[in-house]
RNA sequence: GGGGGGAUUCCAGAGCGGUCAAAUGGGGCAGACUGUAAAUCUGUUGGCUACGCCUUCGGAGGUUCGAAUCCUCCUCCCCCCA
């Protein structure tokens, strides 16, 4: 009996607030907020900026937040900021914003939705599907006279100056003197975000906006708002910056943001992403952005320190997040691929694909076309690297590359470079893997 | 308006007539160690037809056998006094 009780407990509800707790997300909670979700069926919302037509990692955290919220039997509403993303939030930057007109945000709306919909449903079958709205809808026919008769009357100058993203924009001090200043457009940012929620406290019934920490001042002039404009109370939710223990930008690689879209970042480089997390940060990052239950995960750390080699850690985050943001197959692929670079390859055993898998495998590496016919009488290997293709910026680095020991061909490591690459150097007749370093990998396509 | 300081290679920052493709640190890249980790250590970090040549020290001229270094003008930045 007692069993029974405890089983279905569990099943019907986590805490949201206990379980972001314990996975080092929660930054800061309104009080209340707890207690709100435990005794009511709750609606939460999180802004999106649609600034390009694809989510990067750096959304994830969010998006995660979103996923929890839902399991936790809420309803979540992800807002795309289409007017406020027209406006640009000041929070957290020293310039002023580029606009993006109509046409560019819906599209990337819609880029956006059909991302979601692999972590959080959006089906409208159960009570607690969550919904896409879009801020442009309401605020297009707002006009400024209403909004600044009916919202900017409610707050004071004196109130918004006094947050911290505000603050900020207003002094240039000589500490910090590319700090641009603040445009009166910016400084109505907090207001329309803040109308954000009150409009979805009146039509959506919202009563929580959760965001990242630098969101904290935006959310809490919503919840003043309601408090003036509708008497009502609402509650806001944030969780912390993502780090890297080293210092770094977290979701930033040398080749830029690291997208969830395949199309901008392959399933392998994304799998790769994971997997060459530290151990420190891979320990953090398996709590945010899997859905692995604690015991779980406590029990993978334990496994993890007495064989840190077999990075256990990284390879259970990578396939999560990678089978979550794209599926199993892709997951599957990237793990093919990993093998065959990261493993004892060699020239035989890359032989042994044909063209589609070797396609398939490799189509996470950046891929240099180039003509068949160059390889009949030989093309000396820096031609090849730095002037057939763009594998490395010119000449010299290739010979330093080389003398180095840093390169590859087809797996097996050339110093010489007077080499001359000739046919026989093609696998299948057509590509030539170039490895540089530890990592990089390039493929070279004669056609 | 007056006075002063500055602009150097990816960044910070030395250099102040030849020995300067330019110290040092950071970053990048590579190697060793390891676990495709972190830390550490080492090498490397303008280009090329490469013991030589070419292009770089805010821009344009000039002095000189020779200039990142000296002079003139211009542009931009910072500081101080009004």
């Amino acid at each position: 009996m007692l069993v029974i009780l405890k089983i279905s407990i569990k099943k019907i509800k986590m805490n949201f607030v206990k379980e972001l707790e314990w996975r080092g997300m929660l930054q800061d909670v309104m009080p209340g907020t707890e207690e709100l979700l435990d005794k009511e069926f709750t609606t939460a919302y999180l802004g999106i900026d649609p600034t390009a037509d694809s989510l990067h990692i750096g959304h994830l955290a969010g998006v995660m937040m979103l996923k929890r919220f839902q399991q936790s039997g809420h309803k979540p509403i992800a807002l795309i900021g289409g007017a406020t993303g027209m406006i640009g939030d000041p929070s957290g930057k020293s310039q002023e914003r580029n606009l993006l007109d109509e046409e560019t945000l819906r599209h990337n709306q819609e880029a956006i939705k059909k991302q979601l919909s692999k972590f959080i449903d959006f089906s409208g079958k159960e009570k607690n599907s969550a919904i896409m709205v879009n801020n442009y809808d309401w605020m297009k026919e707002f006009s400024f006279l209403d909004f600044i008769r009916d919202i900017g009357k409610s707050l004071t100058v004196n109130y918004m100056m006094a947050k911290d993203s505000v603050k900020s924009r207003m002094s240039r001090d000589g500490e910090n003197n590319d700090v641009e200043g603040l445009s009166f457009t910016e400084f109505t940012y907090q207001l329309v975000q803040g109308y954000d929620f009150l409009h979805l406290y009146q039509n959506n019934n919202c009563k929580l906006q959760i965001g990242g920490s630098d969101q904290w001042g935006n959310i809490t002039t919503g919840t003043e708002l309601i408090r003036r404009k509708a008497g009502g109370k609402a509650f806001a939710l944030t969780w912390p910056l993502i780090t890297k223990a080293d210092g770094g930008k977290f979701g930033k690689t040398e080749k830029g943001n690291i997208w969830l879209d395949p199309k901008r970042t392959s399933s392998y480089e994304f799998y790769q992403f994971w997997l060459n997390t530290s151990d420190e940060d891979a320990e953090k990052y398996i709590k945010i952005f899997t859905i692995i239950s604690k015991e779980e995960i406590e029990k993978l750390v334990l496994e993890h320190k007495e064989a840190p080699n077999l990075r256990l850690l990284q390879k259970t985050l990578a396939k999560e997040a990678t089978i979550m943001a794209h599926s199993e197959k892709d997951y599957e692929t990237a793990i093919e691929a990993s093998a065959i670079l990261f493993g004892n390859g060699t020239k035989e055993t890359l032989e042994k694909f044909d063209e589609n898998t070797f396609l398939s495998v490799f189509k996470g590496v950046p891929q240099f076309k180039v003509e068949k016919n160059i390889f009949n009488s030989g093309i000396a290997i820096l031609d090849l690297l730095a002037e057939k293709t763009n594998i490395l910026a010119s000449k010299g680095e290739a010979r330093r590359l080389m003398k180095d020991n840093g390169l590859s061909i087809n797996q097996e490591k050339e110093q010489n470079s007077e080499k001359i690459i000739n046919t026989d150097y093609l696998i299948n007749d057509k590509f030539i893997l170039i490895r540089q370093g530890k990592k990089n990998y390039f493929l070279i396509v004669a056609e």
